[in-house]
DNA sequence: CCTTACGGTAAGTGACTACTTACGCAGCGA
DNA sequence: TCGCTGCGTAAGTAGTCACTTACCGTAAGG
């Protein structure tokens, strides 16, 4: 949740959700230098956000749909309970403007 | 968008989410001070995610509808995006592992 | 072998930020 | 008018974290 909280972070993720990527290729498209990705890809993966691979040298990072889908749920929740409560709020604001200066219980 | 990168943040909005509430109640169920709720509810607001009523001396806040939809939307394009670009993943990996190792279908 | 490329890790630093206490101000009741 | 309640703001602090440079391990290629 908080791994999708950092800028740079969310902009990795955009990059490897058009391609995946190594390591350099992420650091030379971003501001920041090529440990720095490293130390984010660590947070993603643990985050179960993104998968490596070895080929050679090189090490291919993907998005791990597994994790994506996780955290896309819970916003899902977040969002639809948001939506719905509206309603509710919208409700009680009009109770609220109805009767202001007035006390509930 | 980082406004819901901190937990106390989200902690407040999942209050606000079930009933809009004044501060000394978000206060009372969380375990830091008034004032540094204040300050949250600030950003929230700035963030367009929370909107705010004076009813009183008390200052009634509520979910903003408004924001809260754009955030989502912003989610939403960037979730269907990452599922969308999986399969291109999948596909790409199946190509990488062709050259390494076979794999299942 | 030795060299080169790629990347993870250690260690240190600076900045941001979430939090605290103290204070000031507006609205309501007596 | 006076006191009380509820909040916002100022100021200061501590802890977190994103970033850097330096170093080391590993895989391919000569």
């Amino acid at each position: 949740m908080d791994a999708v909280g950092d800028g740079t972070r969310r902009a990795i993720l955009e990059r490897l959700l058009e391609r995946p990527a190594a390591v350099s290729e992420l650091a030379a498209g971003l501001p920041v230098s090529r440990p720095a990705v490293s130390q984010h890809l660590r947070v993603l993966k643990m985050a179960r956000l993104v998968t490596d691979t070895q080929v050679g040298t090189r090490r291919i990072y993907a998005i791990d749909p597994e994790g994506v889908r996780e955290v896309r749920e819970y916003w899902e929740r977040f969002w639809s309970q948001a939506l719905a409560g509206f309603k509710a709020v919208a409700d009680t604001e009009a109770e609220q403007r109805a009767g202001i200066g007035r006390k509930e219980s």
